[in-house]
DNA sequence: TTTGTATTTAACCGTTTGGTTATATACATT
DNA sequence: AATGTATATAACCAAACGGTTAAATACAAA
């Protein structure tokens, strides 16, 4: 629970399937306490804990009502955590369109030998 | 460790500042461990095991080349992981969009209160 | 064969996580 | 005031995390 930087703390909230359900609950609006616990096989502290964590991720939020809190989705930070995801992606593919490229490359140029693991090159 | 689905396990593996920044790297290439442990003051059985990991969840995987180990990027499962993020982030601005249709029919028929502030949504 | 380099494994340590049960708090209803 | 309902807190626990140092392993070079 020591949240280091936003990042982190966002996927960690994420890394626990009890709390991704929690958020897929949300998604279709706003949910007591109790409400978001009735799914799970689990004590209500527990549940507690959990909203506890995605509260301080900010990934929801709590209002007052009567005896109730209840609990809404706040997406700002899957925002981030979805920029962050994408951007290492998209570099991916972008090395994998320049192996292409190499590999088309290369057919053109040589004649193709026995089939040849690719070997690390780049290295010092 | 022990992980229980394949996306937490995603998730948990890029809730470290040290293992993105590792994943940062290796987008530019592959990389040894030495490589990769330079920028950070952290002794190396530290990153063997950031690397380790990564490695269980698939977000790298690892050659053998004489007394190297080199890593290489293997974003298949970030794809998973920003389909997930995405799920519920259009869900989320579904529900805005939801909103928005029902302020402005609230507005329509009843007398328009005190400035409403609107939510930050033009960022895609 | 010895030495050096790259990396992993083992053993350990303090903190965090994810759960529990039992108790406390806050509010509504009777 | 007493009771019921919704939720949070406290205290505890085992396991996992993120780091350490020291030792083992694997291979290359001399």
């Amino acid at each position: 629970m020591l949240a280091p930087d936003r990042l982190s703390s966002t996927f960690q909230a994420l890394a626990d399937p009890t709390r991704r359900a929690i958020l897929a609950r949300l998604s279709q609006g706003e949910a007591s306490v109790t409400e978001l616990a009735a799914p799970f096989s689990m004590s209500m502290p527990a549940i507690s804990k959990h909203l506890k964590v995605l509260e301080r991720a900010s990934l929801i939020s709590r209002g007052k009502e009567a005896q109730w809190r209840p609990c809404k989705l706040e997406a700002a930070p899957l925002e981030a955590a979805s920029d962050w995801v994408e951007q290492y992606r998209a570099m991916w593919e972008a090395r994998f369109d320049r192996l292409d490229a190499y590999l088309k490359e290369v057919q053109e140029k040589e004649v193709k030998p026995t089939t040849r693991k690719r070997n690390a090159k780049g290295k010092r």
